[in-house]
DNA sequence: TTGGTGATGTTT
DNA sequence: AACATCACCAAA
């Protein structure tokens, strides 16, 4: 069981404005915290995956700056969010400096904190502790527990109301595996996701490999 | 437990 | 036409 009280320090901007990899590695274990009204959210990110920009195929920055991706350009710290399939949203934290599309998509959460509200964001009713293991297991489910969508676009990462902290009174390490990324066409040979050795919460997509 | 498919809108 | 997905159903 873990405890119901949360305490955890606020990432700073100079946690995104590093190297993609090693952000994603990094963000393995952190927490993902929302204010909604008097609400926290909270949850233990899982899963990841990094999307190199111009260097990767399967980045939505490989052929520049859009309308929709310009969010990716900007400084790390902020929410790049994007809608897809015709009925999903799904959320990254941008990284590196102004002008370097880089990006980690966040694709799996351990729920901690607000699990009745995540349920009801879901469209469950209620929700038992059977289904904490699926509430927020893939990059639409998780946005969609948290309420991210197209108006958290470009949200702040340093700011109040979306944030990324890590925990205070831990010192086991997490332990981070990685594989080759879910869902995409090219960009297969990288091993660019990275997960929570173990967990039961993340995605059910299959991976082409381990390393 | 696995695999196939439909839903649905935006981007290329 | 493809898409950084998900829920549902059928088959085994």
């Amino acid at each position: 069981m873990y405890s119901k009280i949360i305490s955890g320090r606020r990432l700073p901007r100079t946690f995104y404005l590093r190297p993609t990899l090693k952000v994603a590695k990094d963000l393995i274990g952190k927490l993902l915290m929302r204010r909604m009204h008097t609400q926290i959210l909270a949850g233990r990110i899982v899963e990841v995956e990094a999307y190199l920009g111009e260097k990767d195929p399967a980045s939505h920055a490989f052929r520049g700056m859009t309308k929709r991706n310009e969010v990716m350009f900007q400084n790390g710290g902020r929410l790049y969010v994007y809608f897809t399939y015709g009925m999903h949203f799904c959320c990254n934290v941008v990284t590196e400096e102004e002008g370097i599309g880089h990006a980690v998509l966040l694709r799996a959460v351990e729920p901690l904190e607000g699990f009745a509200v995540m349920a009801r964001n879901r469209g469950l009713p209620f929700a038992t502790e059977r289904d904490k293991q699926k509430l927020c297991s893939g990059p639409a489910k998780l946005c969609e527990a948290y309420g991210i969508a197209r108006a958290e676009n470009g949200t702040d990462l340093c700011g109040n109301e979306i944030w990324i902290a890590e925990e205070t009174d831990v010192e086991i390490k997490p332990r981070v595996d990685r594989s080759t990324r879910i869902g995409i066409a090219q960009g297969r040979e990288h091993n660019w996701r990275f997960f929570l050795r173990d967990s039961p919460y993340m995605s059910k997509g299959k991976p082409v490999s381990y390393q």
